[in-house]
DNA sequence: GGCCCCTGTGTGACCGGTCACAATCCTGGC
DNA sequence: GCCAGGATTGTGACCGGTCACACAGGGGCC
């Protein structure tokens, strides 16, 4: 890797308003209205004061802007993580939605769910004026959803909950369950006598779990199959190769659902080392669709889950907080979480 | 998807620290002194203040220190993705070293290179007082580089440059041209009598164009082997499939070069569904080493890059810019790029 | 005992905007 | 010709911190 040097050039501080209003010859207000469209202007003045700018090359202070006007336009991420497909997505979904409404947004990363690291990461990303937006999916996230302060302007991206919280909580998630029952019930109906199901590490402590399990728990139950204890699994491809390979050496199992594609991808590989044909003789199945699901070999049949717009609604309700300070209503902009078969399952095999 | 409203808790506006002299006796700037760890300040002093900020739950306002001391403290990504792995893992580096320095990051997505979007875009997100960290790895970016006013605080991850770029330049890359000559060189020495190569596209104007596909170039002429037409890619795993259907046709394609693993994953497809065996009939390289690669049928071979380091490093170049206003060393911390070598290559197929 | 310096603390200006309100100008209606 | 009222512009305070400097008190030194 290079890097190379650099010198500053430019001379003294910044122009403000107060320079331009000089160099325009009127006074600072008028030059606060002219850069804040105000309407009663003369077209003159405006057309003078416009020419100080350019001249003076002045830009507002954001700064400045934000302590005045008490309104930062600004909205702080809280998340463990922003490459993996389904936070990097959210985080997508509300920059998106933060630009077109003119506001800034800010990224930081928790490294881990210790309790001070996690009040040390509140405090320093909670600026009074400015909102915060949680992606609590995970053990981090989940504890900063905890120890946020009551009075902080904040909305969390969710794993769903078990049951609707507490009226006046501003979550946002998508019905897993519904989404995790669709897709064992399309691999019963394709004549499998069971599904195995690979579990992402669930923050979810009150009773009922996470939804992902009870939502294939649903359907065995419905379809009247066995239900195997589900497989811990983690987040990582590498956690899905470590549980695939002991999936491989069941003959009994034809059919794996997995918590997330990573692990999906993880397995297939596993279950290719030690020889059993995906779908010929196992069928498996991811969680979030990401990009390159659709490419693998086999393509990975997934339940897609619309990441994007979770943060488009994050941000949304985010927004209506700090503008109204009151309760606004839902934005139902995110898509329904739906199954994409694609060439990972197929019909159990014959026996 | 669900989402669930809000009520706005809490009452007045945050305690000030005028709010919190008043309440332990003592003149703001003893409050100032004491937040900000200054020594000469008596213990019993400091702890009636401390006592008053528990109190009052005061806490600084980022927006005023800002302000006031004309330190932000603050960087902010302009980048024209978020999600993909290299652009995503520059962010992740980037974030760590700004987290580490107390350090805010914003984040600003280019839609597209179009001049008035790209110019209101570097308006915004250039606070003075701010640092401004590109990415360039495209068009949007490199747009941005040529439309940064001279003054802006600002570093760039670029693409490698042809040659050395003029001194003074805050540049960072990795050395592809080196990394795409060995990765060439690895397909020659396995017996295959040319190298095909599939770009990303290329936002280097200057001649030389892109060291990517230079590196390539180089391996090839020392080799004394015929250079093929570079094939015009893009980003995508379906750039790479498309393409992939094309070479898959013609079998004297016996190696490929891709400009990322995304389009090397779309190739691979191509390849399968055409029925030529990876290795045996055709060798595959990508280019970066995302973290799916390893884990492919077959697992991909291709050039590892230290994404975060290269972020990591803008953000020390950056630091010291903001810290100092002067050159600052050179810090080489992201590792150079390696071939890892795994199964999508292998020896020429016997002709 | 007088002087100097250091520690601890307070005072008021200032950063670059916005806000509330006052002042002036202009126009139309009667 | 006079006045109401909107349009246009200016004045000064304020947002919540920091900065520069003044000032009181105490100890050491000659």
């Amino acid at each position: 890797m290079s890097v190379t040097g650099h010198t500053r050039s430019g001379g003294g501080r910044p122009a403000s308003i107060r320079d331009v209003a000089t160099a325009a010859g009127v006074s600072h207000q008028t030059v606060s209205r002219v850069i804040n469209g105000h309407p009663s202007v003369r077209p003159a003045t405006r057309e003078r004061v416009e020419a100080a700018i350019a001249r003076l090359g002045f830009r507002r202070s954001a700064t400045a802007h934000a302590l005045a006007s008490g309104r930062s336009r600004t909205v702080t991420v809280l998340t463990s993580n922003t490459v993996h497909y389904g936070y990097a997505a959210a985080i997508k979904g509300i920059e998106e939605a933060a630009r077109a409404a003119s506001f800034a947004v800010g990224i930081h990363v928790l490294e881990s769910d210790d309790e001070r690291l996690v009040t040390e990461a509140l405090r320093r990303a909670t600026d009074p004026g400015g909102g915060l937006i949680l992606i609590a999916y995970d053990s981090p996230g989940v504890r900063a959803l905890e120890l946020a302060p009551a009075d902080a302007l904040l909305v969390a991206a969710v794993e769903t909950p078990a049951e609707p919280p507490p009226a006046g909580r501003p979550w946002v998630w998508t019905d897993d369950r519904a989404a995790a029952r669709e897709a064992t019930r399309h691999l019963l109906e394709l004549g499998h006598r069971t599904v195995h199901y690979l579990a992402i590490p669930s923050t979810t402590r009150t009773s009922g779990g996470a939804q992902r399990a009870a939502g294939w728990r649903d359907a065995l139950t419905h379809a009247g199959v066995p239900v195997p204890e589900p497989i811990e699994g983690g987040w990582e491809p590498a956690d899905g190769y470590a549980a695939g390979r002991r999936l491989a050496r069941d003959p009994d199992v034809t059919a794996v659902l997995c918590g997330n594609d990573d692990l999906a991808l993880g397995v297939l590989r596993a279950l290719r080392e030690a020889g059993r044909a995906v779908p010929d003789e196992v069928s498996v199945v991811g969680f979030d669709d990401a990009p390159h699901s659709a490419y693998l070999a086999p393509a990975l049949t997934t339940v897609r889950l619309d990441f994007a717009g979770v943060g488009r609604a994050c941000f949304a309700l985010l927004h209506g907080l700090v503008e109204q300070g009151e309760p606004i209503a839902p934005h139902p902009v995110a898509a329904a979480p739906r199954l994409i078969v694609r060439e990972s399952t197929g019909p159990a095999p014959a026996r």
